[in-house]
DNA sequence: GATGAATGAGGATTCATTCAT
DNA sequence: CATGAATGAATCCTCATTCAT
């Protein structure tokens, strides 16, 4: 507790309970909404359970938030787009390797985002694009193209510097993608992947590393070798 | 049996044509339902509009299936479930060496399954397993267990024989879904996963074989080498 | 009654109750629709109360018209715009003088449509036009203008014929509609015009024949006079 | 003593300027009020914009209104029946011929009322009277008696010294009426009166001229003549 | 069997009104 | 006095399911 506190009782320094409230309800809103978006998907989930669960009424939800799909946008700015920024700086400023980058890129992405909630949204669009185009279009152009370019940026660097073969970025951006995405599917779709007869486990740290460590394989500059794995050298 | 075999295999003699379009209707349900589950969802498919497509009202979809869940079943069972049998009796009478037999798995798999409406069920039943525990568990039971069994069984035969190096099943059976999965999410979500603004084409064909080879890279016996990578060798 | 159906009771010929009702329907709407947005106006009036009225449920009434505007579209056509071409072959097929024509027309109005619930579709679109522009767009289209043309083509013809004085139209076809326009409300706004405290009974078809008059007064075609009404002599 | 003097009365010392705007309040939203309640309807305002456009809270609107058909009261009070004393201390000290008087209490109503927005009022309440039975009633004792009234005790000083024709009040007090009804909706119901495919540009004072002459003509006592207009000789 | 009319629970959104600050 | 956050009843519309014909 501060001192300022204890010493001025008249205009307290901690704002009024319902000023309080009031700066706090948009992030309980959010966060409530995160929770039952990745839980039950968009469509199924109802503004009333988003309200129950940040502790309102329906109508303050939409007090804040001008309807349900402007809830999601605002969910998705704040757990993912709104950090593109900030990775786009560490990258700038990022001395090591390009590969050491790489390990660094997808380890921080588990980290912040992977083991977040907020990778349910990657499973989420995946189903409700089809049904809510509006979404689909704001998802593609904040998420997807600035992650795509990030992910490009680093190849791009590997290659520029020497460290990666020439790519074809094509399927390069994807394979980086691609255990990223599995392992978020398979992490929230225990049901619908898991043979949960069996008591599965998958750590996703190694998972991971086993994943980013192939494909610095695959990118390695390397002395030409007598078997060429099917004409698919570089990924 | 199954109520694929059931709904689908002809009476001896040709029925009159009236009578073959009563036999028929439950396939073109059946057909009509795959569509729109794998177009819009299940949630967001209507009744209505499955029935339409089949060229029946909507009374007719409850003659033959007692609610939308069980219409649901049916399509698995129908397109999915139903062939493991053929599928494990190919196992059971594959001649070839292992790494042959799992790069004919994968190129079955994608040519009857991967490839078809059919594999659109699978991306559906990530999103709405959790909305529909009932589909969740038949699905586990009809689908993900006979599927997790038939690619162990594959992988475990390579081991007896010595053709692949002693795996950890826990992550033997995902490396070998996780390309299929990925794949399927790929094609079929588009809006969600690619960046549009380039003319992205992954080849199917292409991205599978390289994948297959990266696994059976990782499995082949092999003398031991200088460097092992960070503790996961066999994978 | 035929004679078909005396001898084919197999098929009768009286449809089931059930096909019966569903002819019906739509207009059972109908009618509860103008009841109800005459009596309320078209946003106060609910959906669930136009069904109730016409003894349907909530569900059953969007079975028949898409929204609420297209139910009240539909209640325009079925009482006023889908008239007009009969009215318009009435004109056509006139072979009176056009005074009489004028006093035909305003005699017609009244007891087919003024004296009618219709007529409260009128006043009703005076005040919710504002806040429903596509009502609006839609009833200028289908009611004012084919009634203004009408009208203008009575005085039109009166003008050609020599029965009239020539005619600034904008001001004729207003003051034709006037009288029409001002019962129609003081018939339907007691409540908002007549003092209540007097037994007030304007007698309409006295009241119409009275302007009428008044009308063809005006627009008679007569020797100079020495002294013209201040510069108006053709209304 | 009516609401709006006390709140329009100045207090004889200049207040502060916080004062000042504090006594303001009401005034600002009876103004912002009567704006938005000619523009949209009565039901159509919200409470909200009322206040948003008079520059206060939600919350103040209430402190002043305990509703808003209370609200609506004020706003007819301040602008409509709190200015019958005024125009009947004119009736009284009125000098001239009736028909005079007639032409100048149009003409008065046109320049102070018709043309202001507080005629939408009236408009306003042809159609909102019946969803609330209780501003009708309010409106018709507080606007339509009076001004009922006013109008006869005109016609009657008329009749009484001997420049108009007897009259049978009950259509004589609609007759002056009409026209000024009819004005106050033509000009406020363009999108559901006009052919806006014509420019139809009706001018109010043009009309109103041609119509106080057209009851005069009807009113005036006259030698008898020879073609009885069907036997409504006074209107 | 087949139909499709009818139902009504359920969900997004609005807004007058209250009340803690 | 003034604020504006919070409420929840009210309303349009959808759709799985039933059932009379």
């Amino acid at each position: 507790m501060s001192l300022s506190k204890l010493l001025c009782s008249a205009k307290p320094a901690t704002p009024a309970k319902h000023e309080r409230r009031k700066k706090a309800r948009p992030g309980e809103l959010l966060a409530a909404a995160l929770d039952l978006f990745v839980e039950k998907g968009f469509a199924a989930s109802t503004a009333e359970e988003v309200a129950r669960r940040a502790g309102v009424s329906k109508g303050t939800l939409f007090l804040y938030f001008a309807s349900k799909e402007e809830l999601f946008k605002a969910v998705v700015r704040e757990n993912i787009s709104g950090r593109f920024s900030e990775w786009n700086a560490e990258f700038d400023s990022f001395e090591g390797s390009t590969p050491d980058m790489l390990r660094y890129c997808m380890k921080m992405w588990w980290e912040r985002l992977g083991n977040s909630k907020a990778s349910g949204i990657t499973k989420l669009m995946l189903s409700e694009a089809e049904n809510f185009p509006e979404l689909a279009a704001f998802y593609q152009h904040e998420v997807i193209q600035p992650a795509h370019n990030l992910i490009r940026r680093i190849l791009q660097r590997g290659v520029d510097r020497g460290e990666f073969v020439p790519i074809d970025m094509k399927y390069g951006v994807y394979t980086v993608l691609a255990p990223m995405l599995f392992l978020q599917i398979l992490m929230r779709s225990k049901a619908a992947c898991f043979d949960d007869s069996e008591a599965s486990q998958v750590v996703p740290e190694e998972f991971l590393a086993v994943q980013v460590q192939t494909i610095l394989d695959g990118l390695r500059v390397r002395p030409p070798s007598p078997t060429p794995t099917q004409g698919h050298p570089s990924l």
